[in-house]
DNA sequence: CAATATTGAATGATTATTCAATACAAAACT
DNA sequence: AGTTTTGTATTGAATAATCATTCAATATTG
């Protein structure tokens, strides 16, 4: 898997975000992450795969630190993009709407074994390092909220009065969270299609009316 | 929170896998690992916190790694034996059985910020690490595997055919998981309290004629 | 006086970071 | 066209900091 934009290595200009070397740098930081754990992700491992020099990269990002965030930001926009473009497509329904948000939390773009592997280092030093958080703490919220008001439309359309949308979005959130790790770490068991299935189920069950939840 | 046995501090004795600055240097790293996360957990500063010197905590236990093993062991035990005795407990009906699990996954003891720190802080590593996988990987098994027999004994004392045993038990187990992760990030919203009324609403809506899932 | 427990300073390995040296490319000048 | 100049990109070896580990010295216990 590679995130590279195909770009032609012109001269890096620094009014200009993207350079080759940048992008090159970050999905060689994602991937030693996935493949090496974050603990032992070292400059020198990451330059290494990026076919950078050592000094370069620190130069490049100014720090490890700071190249790391930077990872993590592109992964973290990388997702917001995914659910956001779902949430403007105003040709869906409240209920397809939700199945999209469904296949793309479990798409293999998102869901796959190095995203997930560089998700879970990170959200392990999130309580320690408020810079991680501030990455992606504000965007975790709209998500949340977005989904929260879609279920109320949902709920409203169904006749579902059970349930809050509050309960069945922290449910679904949770959900997703859990079965990530498991994706990780028992992919064989856990396949994408399968934990799909598992919160379409869920949904069948609180909403046993709507025949698209088959 | 102290995990201290209250035990006298006698000499220490190589046979025994009891004593006194053993379980202090464990109780330390955990504290440790989840006041600065695993990252940034040296042996100086368990050490320290365990008021022994430096040396001696390596002395101890041979190695940081023998030492975190140790204490990711500890949890895992600690674990094991509280849902173990849930399950031995015959007075249990299946009903009364999954409640009691349930509060035991979201008990003050088990779903606490230092320890879901450390869980976290494992889960992080345990795909790179196989001793750590080692230390909890069958114990996982177990404990999916009882609740899954458990969910089927429900499933036909209610008559209960759209879902499946393993369905069911999957989720309740990645629910839990991502619950654990919220209450270790945002405990103010995600109270014990919360966390296990989400599960039993879970189940409410799959059992909705039994009356204790209220 | 053993024998064992514990210390803490020294060691060595690892690794982020720095920076003088070099490669490179584009522009300026014969 | 070829040569020199200039500015930027990149290197990689040196530096400094951190930390696990070791072990001779000391304290403690029986």
């Amino acid at each position: 898997m590679s995130t590279n934009t195909n770009q032609k290595p012109t001269t890096n200009d620094k009014n200009s975000e993207i350079s080759v070397n940048h992008q090159k740098l970050i999905d060689a930081t994602i991937e030693t992450i996935a493949k090496r754990g974050l603990a032992d992700t070292t400059i020198s491992h990451v330059a290494k795969k990026a076919e950078v020099s050592q000094g370069y990269a620190n130069f490049r990002f100014k720090s490890k630190e700071n190249l790391l965030l930077s990872s993590l930001q592109f992964l973290s926009d990388e997702y917001k993009k995914s659910w956001q473009k779902i949430f403007e497509d105003e040709n869906l329904d409240p209920i397809d709407r939700l199945l999209r948000i469904c296949e793309n939390d479990f798409s293999k773009k998102i869901a796959n074994q190095n995203k997930i592997s560089v998700w879970i280092a990170f959200y392990s030093e999130v309580k320690f390092r408020p810079s991680y958080r501030s990455v992606c703490q504000d965007q975790d919220e709209i998500y949340l909220n977005q989904t929260k008001k879609l279920i109320d439309e949902i709920n409203h359309l169904t006749n579902q009065t059970s349930l809050t949308s509050v309960e069945i979005s922290e449910t679904y959130h949770s959900m997703v969270d859990g079965l990530w790790q498991r994706i990780l770490f028992e992919p064989k068991v856990y396949t994408n299609e399968f934990c799909k299935s598992l919160i379409i189920k869920y949904f069948k069950s609180i909403y046993p009316d709507e025949t698209r939840f088959q």
